[in-house]
DNA sequence: TGAATTTCTTGAAGTAGTTCAAGTTTTTAA
DNA sequence: TTAAAAACTTGAACTACTTCAAGAAATTCA
């Protein structure tokens, strides 16, 4: 399962084997069960999760009491509070598996000691940071321009299985409209 | 002026005097007149900009050919294109000086280079580019949780200066709601 | 399996914002 | 120093969405 995550560092950089080991050695493979929190609003985030198998997302709770997600992390994504990890303190956010997940983690202080064994990883994430960055700046775009039944079409398009793997309400509040908006959008009832 | 840079760089990772020599000798600096691009919608982007002094924005033009701002760059921030930059892509933004602006330009095909020659550059890009995307994180959090006043008001609570130096239509965009709306929060009338 | 829980649907009423158009003020640059 | 351009203001009409409430359907798990 670790195979996953040394696959995907693999694209960015070149891994001698002795580094592989070294990896190997240090990473925790968890299953997350679904409804599970890694991260709770309030807590110190000090874990990357990379995810092998499943979903997680990372959502907040609004003034109405209404869960909102920010970001889902499918297969191959990264997902923490890099504000939280970077800088000590408290998060904003929960993070949640949406099913049943299979994550590497990656605790701060073990990270931090990779990264010296294995310089080689800082490009890695600094090239998976940086894209990301630019897909959050793509989402912001989106998420200005579209109406809301663009912005749905528009998921549906570019991802079409997954539409069908998270509850509704939960894919509208990341494509930012309401749950009943949603099953009118679908109906064609706008 | 290059040592904004240097010095922004040493808050993350510690040079050499000999990895100070070869970063001067590679940066190039240069004055970008108000209004003047640095990119266009459809170019691709190979260039990473650090604001000395001044500020840049990235926006958009949208169906109704209204200018849609999606991030100011002021001093000690890096401005850029991340999907166009990483994969040769044409860009869906502008890149623009708000007012004249001093930036430090690092093409592609430089950075790669230095980054080889001085390693631990790539720490620093790590962390400028993960907070970068944190920052990224919680403006999608205040545009989800906030009233259009009350991204008015945090904003103003955080960057009071900043409100006075940019044209209020280019902070309403940002904000994502139309300048005469900002118009009348000002005055009190909502 | 079947009771409990979660998720989805529907319509009616409400509202936070937009759009438009026209006028005013401020800034720019020759 | 003034004409042109850019930025800001205002009110009236509109609309894309939200909220609420209640029931139906689907899923979960004891």
């Amino acid at each position: 399962m670790q195979d996953e995550l040394i696959h995907h560092i693999q694209k960015f950089v070149q891994l001698e084997s002795h580094e592989i080991d070294i990896l190997e050695s240090c990473l925790g493979l968890w299953q997350i069960k679904k409804k599970e929190h890694v991260l709770q609003e309030g807590q110190i985030c000090n874990t990357m999760y990379f995810v092998v198998k499943g979903c997680m997302r990372q959502y907040i709770i609004n003034s109405k009491g209404t869960e909102q997600t920010l970001q889902f992390g499918i297969e191959n994504w990264w997902i923490t509070d890099y504000l939280s990890y970077h800088n000590h303190v408290p998060s904003h956010f929960y993070i949640q598996a949406v099913e049943t997940t299979d994550v590497i983690a990656i605790e701060k202080s073990v990270l931090d000691s990779l990264l010296i064994q294995i310089p080689k990883l800082e490009k890695y994430f600094r090239i998976v940071a940086q894209k990301a960055f630019g897909a959050a700046q793509m989402r912001i775009k989106f998420l200005f321009t579209m109406s809301a039944e663009e912005r749905y079409n528009h998921f549906k398009n570019l991802q079409p299985d997954f539409v069908q793997r998270v509850p509704q309400y939960m894919l509208a509040s990341y494509l930012d409209f309401s749950a009943e908006f949603m099953s009118k959008i679908r109906a064609g009832k706008v």
